[in-house]
RNA sequence: GGAGAGAUGGCAGAGUGGUCGAAUGCGGUGGUCUUGAAAACCAUUGUGCAGCAAUGUACCGGGGGUUCGAAUCCCUCUCUCUCCGCCA
């Protein structure tokens, strides 16, 4: 959520680049702002009630001590008034305060200044190709068919336990995803990122703070008679860690690193690229967070754009970074790099992390906060990525991977899977 | 699921109608002392909003109420803990 007082000082920048992300801000901000200033002058006035109103309760304790209760009767009288006065403000401004919250929350999050103009993923821009598409024998298989194939994966055994989009990993399938897991999250420790297990499911005020609630809870499970979501990200939990602190800027930046199942309902996309892997209710990923100063946000963002790059090289899969447009640029995000790899089988580039700068837009809601060394307070940029989205990944290496003895394992993976060839 | 207790500042913990934004201890920060450190001592140390500031105002789990005046009384919701039962 951005707030009133950045959007005062820098309205004409706001709108400009707010456009980049298709949204016209120019009568909302002038709403705003003039709002927030009835806001103001309303403070001003009852603070000054109340200064008037505790005086006088004062005054009359006074007078019941000294016994002349006549005159503090007169008082009394006065103070009722005032006190009425008080309240009619109170609500005021109470009203006004949730109008501009109304406002606020539809606003996306301001687009960084290097974001380019565009409507759909067709205006991304690719900014890095790497690795080499690797020749397939002829009739190469999909993912799905050599998951089924190598009894890796039963889809159908999930349907018939939950429902589709819940795939069941079995033997050597099940291990390589553990595999996955475990050097995903060795890399990142490595990189100095800690690690947490947080809970699976998050109360109302976390799915707030995320931004999930209130908008997007149809996309999230939701346990009634609880009033739990399930989490659709380890960000969820993660990132809530810190909902209502104040970081000493010394500690800064906090790197943590999580692997948890996500789940997502995915609704209305039913029907559309969900074959095999593609799109699932419940998957796995680990997920990298730091927060981090204003200052240093950007130069944090890149260096986790350069760890996924270095996740990628190392598993030796072909890969690109995308740089999104403001069209595809999600609503909380001030500037995203996603990460596709090439699915040689399917030959499709499939996204398996989105690595975003999200600057103060959570951390205003979460009041997640630093201070510096004079005690002045800011708010915390906050940033996360996957490092990595599972699914995908497996389905890329099942295919890229693929030869007519078998699968090979990738190298960095041998260690884990204690295996060089799945055949 | 049954019974009970509780929610106060970073933590611990006092406070049952006015002098309470809140004692005290611990912790944090700054200083004195010291070659340095520890100890000791002194000072300082919550957050939001309004204001250039002085300052004002709000906040003692959330919401509502009583009262001139509420951390303190009443109603309500939420959460936490303890014991019993069940169970990994």
């Amino acid at each position: 959520m951005l707030n009133v007082n950045d959007i005062r000082d820098n309205k004409e920048e706001y709108i400009r680049l707010l456009k980049i992300k298709n949204f016209d801000a120019s009568s909302v901000f002038e709403i705003l702002i003039r709002k927030d200033n009835d806001r103001k002058l309303l403070q001003q006035k009852n603070d000054e009630l109340l200064f008037k109103a505790n005086k006088l309760a004062k005054e009359i304790g006074a007078l019941y001590k000294e016994g002349k209760k006549l005159e503090a009767d007169e008082l009394k009288a006065k103070s009722l008034i005032l006190k009425k006065k008080t309240k009619e403000l109170h609500f005021k401004k109470e009203s006004l305060e949730k109008e501009i919250y109304e406002k606020l929350k539809d606003i996306p999050n301001i687009p960084h200044s290097s974001v380019t103009n565009g409507e759909t993923e067709k205006d991304n821009i690719i900014i890095k190709e790497s690795g080499k598409i690797p020749i397939l024998v002829n009739n190469a298989l999909t993912h799905w068919e050599l998951a089924s194939k190598y009894n890796l994966i039963d889809f159908e055994l999930g349907n018939k336990i939950t429902g589709s989009g819940f795939p069941v990993y079995i033997d050597k399938g099940a291990k390589l995803q553990r595999s996955l897991i475990s050097y995903f999250l060795d890399k990142n420790i490595n990189a100095g990122y800690k690690e947490f297990i947080p809970p699976h499911l998050v109360n109302e005020d976390s799915a707030f703070g995320t931004g999930q609630l209130p908008d997007k809870d149809d996309q999230m499970y939701h346990v009634k008679l609880d009033n739990l979501y399930l989490i659709p990200t380890a960000e969820v939990p993660i990132t809530n860690l810190f909902r209502n602190q104040i970081i000493d800027q010394n500690s800064l930046p906090i790197k943590c690193t999580s692997f948890t199942p996500c789940f997502r309902r995915e609704a209305g996309s039913y029907g559309k690229d969900v074959r095999g892997l593609n799109r699932l209710h419940q998957f796995d990923k680990v997920e990298i967070v730091q927060l981090q100063t204003p200052e240093k946000s950007y130069q944090t963002l890149d260096e986790m754009v350069n760890h996924v790059s270095n996740i990628l090289d190392e598993l030796d899969l072909p890969y690109r970074i995308v740089k999104l447009c403001g069209g595809d640029l999600s609503f909380t995000s001030s500037l995203t790099y996603d990460f596709e790899v090439y699915s040689a089988a399917q030959k499709r580039w499939l996204e398996v992390s989105s690595v975003s700068n999200f600057e103060n837009y959570q951390s205003n809601r979460l009041k997640l906060r630093y201070k510096d060394k004079n005690g002045k307070k800011y708010l915390c940029h906050t940033l996360n990525g996957s490092a990595l989205a599972l699914p995908r990944i497996f389905a890329a290496i099942l295919e890229n991977y693929q030869t007519e003895k078998g699968i090979i394992v990738p190298k960095v993976l041998q260690s884990y899977m204690d295996l060089t060839i799945i055949n």
